[in-house]
DNA sequence: CTTCTTGCAAATGGTTTGCATCGAC
DNA sequence: GTCGATGCAAACCATTTGCAAGAAG
């Protein structure tokens, strides 16, 4: 619980360095995020957090997850639906999304030369990355499947 | 103003599939979309209506931008912004997207054998894909270069 | 004339914020 | 003690929707 993990550290450093406390809630979050999670919205946060008898307050979460957003230890994205999704990182970790719009899953994907390939049209257009997401649309196996049945 | 394009032959036919009408304001937004926008959001297109004495009320905005959406003539993505952006598409035309987080430009690029790749990965998970978005966030030259100055 | 559309204003729903109280340090 | 943090409820804001009045076919 109290493992003193890269990530951990980098975030107290953080804090530390705006000034800012390290709050029971704060922590209960870091924890919960880092403990279990990859991919979470605000409310399955809010949730679990209740169910763990953690209670914090939606306000708190959303501030939380943008203070870790801010470090670099939270991804937020929109996949393209009406609220943000939230992926915890790892250092030098990094994923594409597949999203099934038939059952709403999220599947992850690493492909080094699609990065590769990035590089090369970041250089081209003088343009300095940050960041990327890259997400493809469509179906999984037992979706495309059913759609087939279904079709006759 | 009423030239036959395949994209206008292609929206009056999917209208008249679905049994819905021709108006005067779903001919006025697909003319104003087709003849100056790539991106645009749905304010801008308010805004520009507005200027053309063409007023159109915000939610017959959005009904139209969800009719051409569906039937593929406009792309609706979230740039991990709080609201919607929206672009016309042209037949057998892809691009993906360079993010200024500086000036928020929005520059397109085109690497097809990134689209490849995609393509491997679909086949390598099992997964059909139908659409496919791809985003890098940072710095164009000119706000990499204010950035340097500014940090001496 | 029937059915689909529009505009308005109200509703929605995720996210943010003001404020009084509470807790870190 | 001093600031920053929390929780609550209210505010926000892009988007959606119900409804009565208006056009397309």
């Amino acid at each position: 619980m109290t493992e003193m993990t890269e990530e951990r550290r980098l975030f107290a450093e953080f804090l530390r360095r705006r000034g800012l406390k390290t709050t029971r809630e704060r922590t209960a979050l870091f924890d919960e995020i880092f403990s279990t999670h990859r991919h979470f919205d605000a409310d399955d946060l809010v949730a679990r957090m209740r169910e763990r008898d953690r209670k914090v307050s939606r306000a708190t979460v959303y501030r939380t997850l943008e203070l870790l957003h801010a470090c670099g230890l939270v991804n937020r994205v929109r996949l393209s639906d009406e609220k943000y999704r939230y992926e915890r990182m790892r250092v030098g970790e990094h994923h594409d999304h597949l999203i099934c719009t038939g059952c709403h899953r999220v599947f992850e994907f690493v492909e080094p030369r699609i990065e590769e390939l990035q590089e090369a049209v970041c250089t081209r257009y003088r343009f300095r990355p940050s960041s990327h997401s890259h997400q493809i649309w469509g179906l999984c196996e037992g979706c495309a499947a059913e759609k087939e049945k279904a079709a006759g």
